[in-house]
DNA sequence: CCAATATATGCTCATTATGAGTATATATTG
DNA sequence: CAATATATACTCATAATGAGCATATATTGG
């Protein structure tokens, strides 16, 4: 079994935080040599099997040697390997790049990071964010600019029947006709982009964009990264988004202690929706992933509320805990 | 970015199909040179970068060289690179091997495969198969084999609180003490085998059993696979449990027309559970995932069933369709 | 042809989960 | 102390779920 060329594996990392109700990204701001000058990039190293024994164990030991982070829960995502990914790749000289992509989670918001920076995920997910109601990008050029593309001759394969098919691609991901907005469709809204050329990775890897041009047209949806960074971001969103609905990871993002208020901002920041205050309480404490600690928190405004800690139990107790989330219908009460 | 080692990736394939009831895994039955002789693998094969422009595409092109094979539903699984995955690797010298794992469906119940073979898959898990009551090897077999290795003394790290977690990890696992049965956690299960060392994979990396016996006495659970395919295996028969209640890949699997019932056979199949039956209709008609053909079953028994389709247009209505399944709390009435 | 049997399908019903809202408690601020 | 802000308890309608009963329509053996 050899291949016929040297692989290279790249690791990937999407380490997320949430401090002050926004989820943040860690993201080393490149300058690079080539066009794609001043993106960010995603934490990435290779992965030497002879000092690491695991994929994960690799990522862990450089995230720590890079970033001094120390890394709780990490996740492994998708295993990316397009050809193309890396530039240099296109012309096939020199090494092709598999990409690991991970998920990791951390509490500690450590400004001491050598080269590296938290930025807001919103940054580049712009339309993800609907906690302050529908991100205005959406109606004013998203769903105009995919109008016209799903409306544009369709190029390539006759068996996609084209325009219905792109027309309903962009119902399902972007909640237009009714359609409810699905927080967990990150990735499909970005690839959908992607298609339909309307990113400026799309116009860095020379895709037509709907106007049917190529080239430095693009508009301008959202802070673009190098290579395909950005798609893993997108798949590390709606993995994590997913997730905290099923198993309490959220709590790999909170402190020891904290309100039950605090807990649901960062609930309602990753989603990037808001959810139903009395309803969410409910929930936690019926699924026992709570205790009181007695204590209670000198925030000022009205009624100090009582600190929580996670009860590390349940994870012995319960098959599946989680947070079965649903975003309010009304605004209400949030 | 340069790794130190040549790495090659290889590209490996749970294929599943149903047939007749039974959950059909496609193997190779491999006549090694060493100890493994005659352990079945997946069908595997390298990751050419210069052929394939996608990893899928890669597995799609020569799981249909090998096998004829026209796979439909493909899904990425997971990307195992640990050291020792194959044993040439242990020492250091050779190729270091990172494998990606695929799920794939279909319906081609194939007989004309030169050199693969279609497999039961609880031959490799005789513990997943719920359906005609509790599997006794659980109770005879891997309960008190788990309790004895769970009262063992922990020879690893102190950090892990051994007896106690080792006991809530086997109560979660196989639904001891009254936990429910959760059959998505089949990955848990077998690496917990794995771990306390009761899998012939297991004796054959050098784990101490739960004796504390290394070697040739592990006990026979379920027939073995060369490297790690039963833990691809394992990963698999989770992914595809967990996701056909939310999404409707059953239907990769049923032929264009089929009754009610011989679906819920399938899925049941799948889940190594009884589904009521009359609310698996009630489920699948409310859901507008199928629709009726007018045509009738001319099966030999009862009152013919109607045949139904798969209504290929849900996925274009609604954002998440599927079988959101729970198993009978009685057998009655399946 | 009929009774016995087997499967398919329609419908009811109790229980629980969910979404939303009202009411009350306890703090701060001016 | 009034106004305001947040926390928390509780109620209520509706939907989803799990279970079982009843009826329909076929085959099979007398």
């Amino acid at each position: 079994m050899r291949a016929d060329k040297a692989v290279v594996i790249g690791l990937n990392a999407a380490i997320v935080t949430v401090s002050d109700d926004h989820p943040k990204i860690l993201v080393v701001p490149h300058e690079e040599t080539d066009g794609a000058s001043g993106w960010d990039a995603l934490p990435f190293g290779p992965f030497s099997p002879m000092r690491h024994r695991t994929l994960e164990i690799g990522l862990r030991s450089w995230v720590q040697e890079q970033t001094q982070l120390e890394l709780g829960y990490v996740e492994q995502l998708y295993t990316f390997g397009d050809r193309g990914r890396h530039s240099l790749d296109t012309d096939m000289s020199g090494e092709h790049v598999v990409s690991v992509g991970y998920l990791a989670l951390t509490r500690g918001y450590d400004e001491t990071l050598k080269g590296a920076a938290w930025r807001d995920w919103y940054q580049y997910f712009p339309w993800e964010d609907w906690r302050e109601g529908k991100p205005p990008i959406i109606d004013q050029a998203i769903v105009p600019l995919l109008r016209e593309w799903a409306g544009r001759q369709s190029e390539a394969p006759p068996e996609e029947l084209a325009r219905g098919k792109r027309r309903d691609r962009m119902r399902l991901c972007f909640g237009v006709d009714g359609v409810a907005w699905d927080d967990e469709k990150t990735l499909e809204r970005y690839e959908l982009l992607y298609s339909a050329g309307l990113l400026q990775e799309a116009a860095r890897d020379g895709r037509p964009n709907a106007r049917g041009l190529t080239g430095k047209h693009a508009p301008n949806l959202g802070r673009p990264m190098q290579f395909d960074h950005r798609r893993i971001l997108a798949t590390a969103m709606g993995r994590l988004r997913a997730k905290i609905k099923y198993r309490p990871v959220a709590f790999e993002l909170m402190p020891p202690s904290f309100t039950l208020y605090e807990l649901q901002k960062t609930v309602e920041a990753l989603l990037g929706l808001h959810v139903h205050k009395q309803n969410f309480r409910r929930l936690v404490e019926n699924a026992g992933l709570v205790e009181r600690t007695g204590r209670m928190s000198t925030r000022t405004g009205g009624r100090p509320a009582e600190q929580f800690r996670f009860r590390r139990e349940v994870l012995n107790e319960r098959p599946a805990p989680g947070l079965k989330l649903a975003p309010s219908r009304s605004r209400a009460n949030s």
